[in-house]
DNA sequence: GTCGTTGCAAAGCGTTTGCAGCCTA
DNA sequence: TAGGCTGCAAACGCTTTGCAACGAC
């Protein structure tokens, strides 16, 4: 059975607190604010084990270390700014994949990131 | 001043038979087949040398290890085999992206990731 | 002959695992 | 009290680097 130990939800909380994606350099650092001794492997092993039960997510950007975040919506997408490397969500999805899809080949599921700029670095570049 | 190797051309022709995004460990594997004796360090080298000049390149797919693969091609995306593990590049586009970016922000590019099963592994599962 | 290149082994670096002791239920 | 959980350190997998020998030009 699952028990709740300070660590537990000092990382928990951090996740909370953040309210957007962290790795697992930035959960430490926070989390240690409440749990002054805690140790790397202790995240690791929280992470895997909150994602398992699927109150995290990762967010997996191409070429980045993986990302955590409080799990949230169905299906959406990313949306990455080229300024200040905020990462959005973007609900909603493209249509009709199926029609680029090699001949014989079985699609089943997708990902897909959008670049440029958010709204807050499009107006004040 | 660069200079023509056995194991650089190996490493070359490697990628233009495979004609699809190879990782170091592909390249190394099918290298070998000309070079026997071929270190995975000279494999990391020119695949970094061969990037660097413009030769190849790099094709990042979330939470995976990097691969490679010949210069040139058009705007494509990629489809990854879950049984295989095989990644292969897929012509043409999804349209109609416009839509989904959030109000204020600004598209630039994207990228589209396409998961499933391949031809070869959709017909001898 | 020069010096870019190679294979080997060791070093890095981030992540995982083994273990003895701790602490939640 | 049982056994899940923790911190430490060693192990791990992948990549990079140091070094002496090799070989393209």
């Amino acid at each position: 059975m699952e028990r709740n130990t300070r660590q537990r939800g000092a990382i928990r909380r951090a996740f909370q607190r953040a309210d957007r994606p962290l790795g697992t350099g930035e959960v430490l650092e926070l989390a240690r604010g409440e749990v002054g001794g805690l140790g790397i492997a202790t995240v690791y092993r929280n992470i895997r084990t909150l994602a398992n039960e699927g109150w995290l997510d990762v967010v997996e950007l191409p070429g980045e270390v993986p990302r955590y975040e409080v799990r949230g919506k169905g299906h959406h997408h990313h949306f990455r700014c080229r300024q200040c490397d905020r990462v959005y969500e973007v609900p909603g999805c493209v249509g009709s994949l199926s029609e680029i899809v090699p001949p014989g080949f079985s699609l089943e599921s997708h990902e897909l990131v959008l670049y440029g700029l958010c709204a807050d670095c499009s107006a004040s570049p």
